[in-house]
DNA sequence: TACAATACGAGAACAGTGTTCGCAATGCAA
DNA sequence: TTGCATTGCGAACACTGTTCTCGTATTGTA
């Protein structure tokens, strides 16, 4: 089982997700070269395919961390709020924003334009990926209709079924899955913009722009409740 | 002035904006082959140097030409509308994704992942294109502040100059462009997730989503004013 | 009208890309 | 030790963007 082999197997396979990461950083998305992964990780144009289905593998490996890790992000920060609605979509909001700013490659890479020619492979690991992505965000709102924090929400409207995707989530009332597509539309449409520098032209500070948009998301899907500072 | 060269060199010109949208629509932005451009114009590959700077000459084109049409589609669905602001924003958000829908590669052009490599020259042609695009947004929002159709704005808060961009529009108050950038982030973030295909997986209607969204964004910052059918 | 200047288009060439194929060497199990 | 599957490599192919050179065609001018 880790025979010789399989070790060396082991520390190329990680020596490719390295050198392909510094590439990705270093080119971006579309520009993304397989004979320079293969230099980084040593090893010949030809010898990559013995471990990467071509550049569309490769793509679909990076794609795969990137969901994976930026999914984690955004589930840790919500978990180190404080367990209040508001806080937590604030949180989200930021933590959102700033994996973006920190990972711009990758975050292009995964919610930029796709990459034509690469379609996820259905029970591909990408699938899960993006559904570990995906959890973290519909968790929060669960979680606070679940503990009376939410505005009521029609129940009357069908549910949908995510044991496909989440065993444990079960069915979901379909006014809670709109609410948390709208929440994220609403965030990514701020962080996207400024990612791919269509922001860059006001002077305003996105930060506070995308604060603003989280409290307003926050009031408008939460239940009432004063806001110390300001109230409209 | 209109000799014979001239002639060729307007419709050689014509042929090359031709070939480069349809090669656009077959392959996407970073696929896009400077080679097949040629052969569509019916020029060889070296040939083309003399009418486009590179690829990137090329691309500058066709991200311009779509800022300008996409702009101007925005524009006309706006001024279509009822001059009442609900409904113009939601002839904007229905606009937008419409457009989106049915020029999907140019959509993701100028304002999916940028094509690294590429920045657009300060004063040149995408500039003024990009202007263009955002006017028609802002001017909708400025209508209808000065209509009085707005809640009240930050007035205190300092203004912004924008005669730079556009001489008639002025200067506008700062809170003005908060809330048309983030207006613009909202209907953008819906559209964007579901070009890039980050909402396939639900069976619900983006359109009641969009549509949804921009009823916040009116009630949000518009004058508030009874609405017939539901009242929250 | 004749000429020089300019613009033009094409072809060859270069460095780079993704991908395939066959061949040698290596590790592993029988 | 023998047989077999795995591995890595080099060569090759068909592409790509870009540059350069070289005739040709068109233009404005003398």
């Amino acid at each position: 089982m880790t025979g010789r082999r399989d070790q060396l197997r082991a520390s190329l396979e990680q020596s490719i997700r390295d050198a392909a990461l510094v590439e990705l950083r270093r080119s971006g998305p579309s520009e993304l070269s397989l004979r320079e992964v293969a230099r980084g990780a040593n090893i010949s144009p030809s010898g990559l395919y013995r471990y990467v289905e071509g550049r569309d593998g490769l793509l679909e490996l990076l794609i795969a961390d990137g969901f994976r890790r930026f999914g984690q992000a955004i589930g840790e920060a919500i978990e180190q709020a404080e367990p209040v609605f508001l806080d937590r979509v604030i949180a989200l909001a930021i933590a959102y924003r700033q994996w973006a700013k920190e990972n711009p490659e990758q975050f292009a890479l995964i919610l930029g334009t796709p990459v034509v020619g690469f379609r996820p492979t259905p029970g591909g690991v990408t699938s899960k990926a993006v559904l570990q992505f995906g959890m973290p965000m519909l968790a929060l709102l669960v979680d606070a209709y679940a503990n009376d924090h939410l505005a009521p929400v029609d129940e009357a409207d069908n549910t949908i079924d995510l044991t496909e995707f989440s065993p444990e989530m079960g069915t979901v009332p379909a006014g809670l899955v709109d609410i948390s597509m709208r929440s994220w539309a609403r965030i990514h449409g701020v962080v996207i913009l400024e990612a791919f520098g269509h922001l860059a032209w006001t002077q305003r500070s996105v930060e506070d722009l995308l604060i603003a948009e989280a409290v307003s998301i926050a009031t408008s899907f939460g239940k009432q409740r004063p806001v110390p500072s300001k109230r409209r």
